[in-house]
DNA sequence: AGTTTAAATAATAATAATTCTTATTAAGAA
DNA sequence: TTCTTAATAAGAATTATTATTATTTAAACT
């Protein structure tokens, strides 16, 4: 949201580098170790603070599944596909279902939807060929 | 699923009678609580291991929002309106959302759908008067 | 430039949620 | 009844996250 009055220190340069370097959903401590190749003396406490911080800013999302924050670059609206087998987060992307759901969002009384987003359970490819 | 061979102990009847008395979605420790009434020697480790036997079961489903465990005895497919203020979660029905949503889970590569849900994430009717 | 001030960081302690371990109990099978 | 196994209670351990505090950094001011 309000991205004018942000302090670019090489903390948060690094973690920024490294979440649109990254192709998924990386945990804290997936950042943490990568940004820590860089930055060998960051401190995971600044992890945490930067990841909440810029999420809170708008400039990365984050996104909870079964109880751990995982992180993202990815701004463009989009729904997840998890895999309930190894907990894989993968994006996918529907304009017309999120518009769809929005349109429905109306019709919940009593409170006002700001935004929308539709979680598919499954079996990734990975998972599927194991078997 | 397999609800052929459950045994239902006291603390697994109280559990159940809880939740299905319960309009919500308690945490943890809310059924704790809430069962303790009754069976007052009841261990938390007891609530947890069934919490989540009974939800393998298919008897309870599990929601996690924003890193909790909340439990629920609404079987029905449903959608949750979670508020971004205080957490409250409310359950919104809409099996045309579901096919629609189903329906384009199709188009997702290397993954197989089994199931999905969507979340409206806004304010509730209290924390909106609250303002 | 040197000093002041506030924000950011590092290190680590504290907390909360959940899982693990182990001894005990309950219940069914032999 | 004795044997066997699952379930439970109690509490320790783990994991994820938040809070605290001293130190560092860097911008603002003199
Ligand atoms: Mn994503
Ligand atoms: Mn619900
Ligand atoms: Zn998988
Ligand atoms: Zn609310």
């Amino acid at each position: 949201m309000d991205q004018s009055d942000i302090k670019y220190t090489n903390q948060r340069i690094e973690i920024l580098e490294f979440l649109k370097g990254f192709d998924g959903h990386p945990s804290v401590d997936d950042v943490y170790e990568g940004v820590r190749k860089k930055l060998t003396r960051i401190s995971k406490a600044t992890v945490y603070n930067n990841l909440k911080f810029l999420a809170e800013k708008g400039l990365i999302k984050e996104v909870n599944v079964k109880g751990v924050s995982r992180f993202e670059s990815n701004l463009e609206p989009h729904h997840h596909a998890i895999c309930i087998e190894c907990g894989e987060i993968i994006d996918f992307q529907s304009e017309e279902l999120r518009e769809y759901a929005m349109k429905i969002a109306g019709k919940i009384d009593n409170f006002k939807v700001e935004s929308t987003d539709t979680n598919f359970y499954g079996i990734c490819k990975k998972c599927k060929e194991m078997k």
